[in-house]
DNA sequence: CCTTGACCTAGCGTGCGGTCTAGGTTCTAG
DNA sequence: CTAGAACCTAGACCGCACGCTAGGTCAAGG
């Protein structure tokens, strides 16, 4: 338990202790982080347990509002875990869409890829774009 | 053939007219786009072509930076096919990496809402976010 | 003590990828 | 011929998610 430094989080969590600060101004916290006398912050694991949670929402794109709303929601208590999952499922949505947009656009890309290959490989490729107007593709 | 104006550019990619103009000033053209004698800009279906593949490889958050690296290496005509294929074997890694990445987080994300739909169903489901600090995750 | 390094607040700056506005000009259908 | 839609340029502006600086304060080792 207790005592970590914004430094120590920032290393643990692998956020810069300016997002850390940023954060916790944007209220994305589940508690208000307490101070040591001389007022630098003391956070405790369980900060560090739901700022991992948050990287990973972040990773995945959830937007900064959205962090804040499900940390509004979990700070005022038992009662609407309905609204916590309702809000986690849209987005789990809005990650499998995400997905299958960037596995769409991936086919497409490594299908240029292909047609490089093979004209380098000396085959007559068409499909290549060429300088000016000579629409080939 | 042709004579497309913006508007009709705009209509087929699905950019808007302002973005279209804005791909432009940034040089992601493979030519210089002709202008009617009042001034208006005249695209042709390769044009459009290759509108599309940008809109793909913006899509799968290729730079703008990296798409005008790539038009220029188009523009400055055959020879550099290896550059091209490198820079699209890059993105490829890219892509696909971003799908590792988001499919992992998904997988955190789907966790959570096991839990709470189990927690939701009456079973006493801990791993849940309390609403100050008594750490249960 | 004193230095050193981590920390504090407030607030401005940045990069990206556009969007929007103002003030006009051009094209086209009737 | 004329109205109205579509187009033009230059440049200001936007939201996001921080990053960075200035000007200090605090804590721990020697």
């Amino acid at each position: 338990m207790g005592g970590l430094p914004i430094g120590k989080v920032a290393e643990m969590t692998g956020m810069s202790v300016h997002a850390l600060r940023f954060f916790e101004r944007e209220g994305l916290f589940l508690r208000e982080i307490p101070r040591s006398s001389g007022g630098q912050r003391i956070y405790e694991q369980a900060d560090v347990d739901w700022l991992v949670l948050c990287g990973r929402l972040r990773d995945s794109d959830m937007p900064i509002a959205m962090i804040k709303k499900f940390a509004e929601l979990v700070r005022s208590g038992p009662g609407n875990e309905p609204d916590r999952l309702a809000l986690l499922r849209d987005h789990e949505r809005n990650v499998r869409s995400r997905i299958d947009d960037l596995t769409a656009s991936l086919e497409v890309i490594h299908g240029k890829v292909l047609t490089y290959e093979q004209h380098l490989r000396g085959g007559t490729a068409v499909g290549l774009w060429s300088p000016v107007p000579a629409p080939a593709h």
